[in-house]
DNA sequence: TTTAGGG
DNA sequence: CCCTAAA
């Protein structure tokens, strides 16, 4: 019996605010290496020097619903069960083995650091051979690749998956708090649904039919809401270029084009900036960022970015055994490259990664309501390994990622990011409501106590963030957004408990009584 | 083990 | 999320 009595709370939750279409990447493996190595535009290393480009302003919200990619054996992924430090095995991937995946599977914030100051090394002896010959393939690639990339649609992960999510979980707080099935990543294997949005973030329509491609110019767009701004220059990933002094100047010239040719034969991804801050959510229109046709564009920004290809499935399915479908991820999609193959045909730097999908699955005792996944059930230990052999290791690749420190002892993994859903935040909130800010074991057995996988200080640390989040602007705000209502109580309840704490330090025995009282 | 904060 | 000093 717990001793914490909590008042029943299941208020609705208001659908979705003005950030629905919100569907940030939360910069998961954002391979953002931005270096010093600025190449300018005028150089015309993109042959786009001085392009101005124009993109509709106000145009509609078309986001990219989870797609799942092919999987073999017609292995039925269509849910995931959540997982919990129960599950005997699911925590503990077995098929982790070599260095390039090992490396995905460190955590987010870990990796953009380490890439961060990691740079490509690019072999000269390789370059020597390599040499300018495949420039016209890889400029076409490149290109190609930026088009795809440009016009590639986006689907709204929909919403009906979030509202079912939710469903689910209707949270009582004390009455049973989140479970972890409650929260278990739901996956729909159904066909796409769009939502559009318009301008003022409405839904105005949902029809995958008539979705029209993102970034594409439409007749129907009317001029004055078209943000016109010219690219300057592009920075691209840091390049650590090794030359014999005794080298030519034209060898070196080589050498560098042939090092930006191979990024971009890689399959390059744009990424945009504003006021030096990355744009990572793809689904926001511009003028909801922050990017009106009124404004000075001065402190819009691009960079290039390498495509992460590798970085999508192996990340999420190897990383988190439990995602046994890589639908199941919030936004796989958007990081797979649009390029992909025309990458492996050419062996270019994607050839030298190594795809690894590890599917597992061990769920024993935990009572799981969503069991499509039954069929996997027994499943001791499921592995898939997709290995894409690289065609030609040693030969014409110019780039090899450059090997650094170790990072963390081979044995502690990091835990799987897990995103709290709205559900578990208004969990939260309600316990930090009742409780305080202060009594984070209690706020854990009070409602997360069948939540396996959130600790107290996780519960502490999201609390932390909700309060950051429901500071800063809205645009600001990234992954699946909250509704303002919850963050408007996270406020309240941290303005009010903070001040009992304060009141608390002064007179030291502050009787139970006189919080009732306030 | 929990809290509380910085990383 | 992680890491840890303190309690």
């Amino acid at each position: 019996m717990e001793s914490h009595e909590c008042k029943d709370g299941s208020k609705k939750l208001p659908q979705g605010q003005q950030q629905t279409a919100g569907n940030a990447t939360d910069g998961n493996a954002l391979y953002r290496l931005d270096g010093p190595v600025d190449l300018d535009a005028k150089h015309s290393v993109l042959g786009s020097s001085d392009s101005s480009v124009e993109v509709p302003l106000h145009r509609n919200n078309i986001s990219r619903k989870t797609l799942l990619p092919k999987q073999e054996d017609g292995m039925d992924l269509a849910a995931c069960n959540d997982d919990d430090e129960n599950s005997s095995g699911c925590t503990h991937p077995t098929v982790v083995t070599n260095k390039t995946s090992r490396m995905q599977h460190v955590g987010d914030r870990r990796i953009r650091k380490l890439l961060a100051s990691k740079f490509w090394r690019v072999a000269p002896t390789m370059l020597q051979d390599s040499e300018t010959s495949n420039y016209d393939v890889e400029q076409k690639h490149a290109l190609q690749g930026k088009r795809m990339c440009y016009t590639r649609q986006r689907t709204q992960r929909n919403s009906s998956k979030r509202r079912k999510l939710f469903d689910r979980c209707s949270v009582s707080v004390c009455g049973g708090g989140i479970y972890d099935e409650d929260v278990s990543n739901l996956c729909e294997n159904g066909g796409i649904e769009l939502e559009t949005y318009d301008s003022q973030g409405n839904l105005c329509e949902a029809n995958g039919a008539s979705s029209a491609t993102t970034g594409q110019k439409s007749r129907y767009e009317s001029p004055e809401y078209h943000v016109k701004l010219s690219i300057k220059s592009f920075k691209v990933p840091e390049l650590v270029i090794e030359i014999p002094e005794t080298a030519t100047v034209g060898s070196l010239k080589r050498t560098v084009l042939d090092a930006v040719t191979a990024i971009l034969g890689g399959g390059l991804c744009v990424g945009v900036l504003l006021q030096g801050k990355k744009v990572r959510d793809d689904n926001k229109t511009l003028h909801q960022v922050g990017i009106s046709h009124g404004d000075k564009l001065d402190n819009l920004g691009f960079t290039l970015e390498p495509n992460p290809r590798q970085s999508t499935a192996p990340l999420t399915s190897s990383e988190d055994p439990n995602f046994l479908s890589i639908g199941c991820a919030p936004e796989p999609l958007d990081r797979i490259s649009p390029i992909a193959p025309a990458a492996v045909d050419q062996g270019g730097p994607d050839a030298t990664q190594f795809l690894q999908i590890c599917l597992e699955s061990d769920h024993d005792s935990v009572p799981s309501p969503t069991d499509a996944a039954s069929s996997l059930e027994k499943t001791k230990a499921n592995s898939l390994a997709l290995v894409a052999v690289p065609p030609m290791d040693t030969e014409a690749l110019a780039m090899v990622p450059l090997r650094n420190k170790p990072k963390r002892s081979e044995a502690t993994q990091r835990r799987v990011r897990r995103p709290f859903s709205v559900a578990e935040v208004e969990a939260l909130v309600q316990a930090v409501e009742k409780l305080g800010t202060g009594r984070w074991r209690d706020v854990k057995l009070c409602a997360f106590e069948n939540a396996k996988h959130r600790t107290y200080v996780d519960l502490k640390d999201k609390w932390k963030t909700l309060v950051h989040t429901a500071r800063i602007s809205p645009q600001q705000r990234r992954g699946e957004p909250v509704p303002q209502e919850l963050l408007d109580r996270v406020l309240l309840a941290q303005a009010y408990w903070s001040q009992q704490q304060a009141k608390l330090l002064q007179k030291p025995p502050a009787s139970a009584e006189t919080r009732l009282l306030l």
